[in-house]
DNA sequence: ACCCAATAGTTGATATATCAACTATTGGAA
DNA sequence: TTCCAATAGTTGATATATCAACTATTGGGT
């Protein structure tokens, strides 16, 4: 086995192109592809708190906390406590974020565009299976 | 389009489990898989510079320089300054890092063998030329 | 021989990830 | 009601990634 030419180098590869492809996209904006995914996830769902945010995107709370005060600085989004149970935040975009998740999204679609670009539908649905299938593996 | 949920969040995910798995494995030894990368690379082609360590782990080269400074440390590995050239540095293991390599190559194989499981001969190639295909749409 | 552009590596700044230890708050059992 | 376990979030330590600015060394053109 090749170990440093395999099936897992190429998964590495090209989770890295793709991040390369979007921190490029977004760098108009400033922001960072983990940063855009918080805004497109508060733009669908607004008033989340920060475990649901880390759950939402598979990140450690503590990094949501380091993001979240970063954007909250940035004037992006805020947090007001939860009034009923205060040892929640509710986190939402403000406006100023919400304006920028309008520049954001296009980044992203953009990028998942160029991504499909000469892949049929069958192609499409045969690397999501395999690559369930993979994650599958890992996760047994 | 859904942005939280498509083929760059599959892919991303995949990466996320792969690397999981192999921290999981290779934690009895101390190392991370990026440390064990550079272990297997070294334990095929001994006495590479650090630029070319880089080149072949797709790293940039102040990465490499801060891993290399911390294994060297850890007696896993150390550096002799090329005396044809004296801007290079030849990069080989130690033999704690090579009695290590016997360790680490298991754990590296190990990952890839679980990660194939179930997979046939064709369903890996057509894996591995979607994702090619993938990788060079964010290449162009 | 001299100077300059190129090359190898280092360092600093910033962003993220992971894990463990910590605080604050809550809700339920005794 | 009191107290404890669970939960939400914070903080510190460590590892990695990226980019830019930096040093040291080299080799080629003049």
């Amino acid at each position: 086995m090749d170990l440093l030419d395999n099936i897992a180098v190429l998964i590495h590869d090209a989770k890295l192109d793709i991040a390369m492809h979007m921190t490029k996209s977004l760098a108009p904006y400033d922001i960072t592809p983990e940063q855009a995914f918080i805004i497109v996830l508060l733009n669908e769902r607004d008033g989340l708190s920060q475990g649901e945010i880390a759950f939402a995107l598979r990140k450690d709370k503590s990094s949501i906390t380091r993001m979240i005060v970063s954007l909250e600085t940035k004037g992006i989004m805020h947090r007001i406590t939860n009034s009923y149970d205060r040892r929640y935040f509710k986190v939402s975009l403000t406006d100023k974020g919400k304006s920028l998740a309008t520049n954001v999204i296009p980044c992203i679609s953009g990028t998942i565009d160029v991504l499909e670009t000469g892949f049929s539908l069958e192609e499409m649905n045969e690397l999501r299976r395999l690559l369930i299938k993979m994650r599958d593996n890992m996760r047994k």
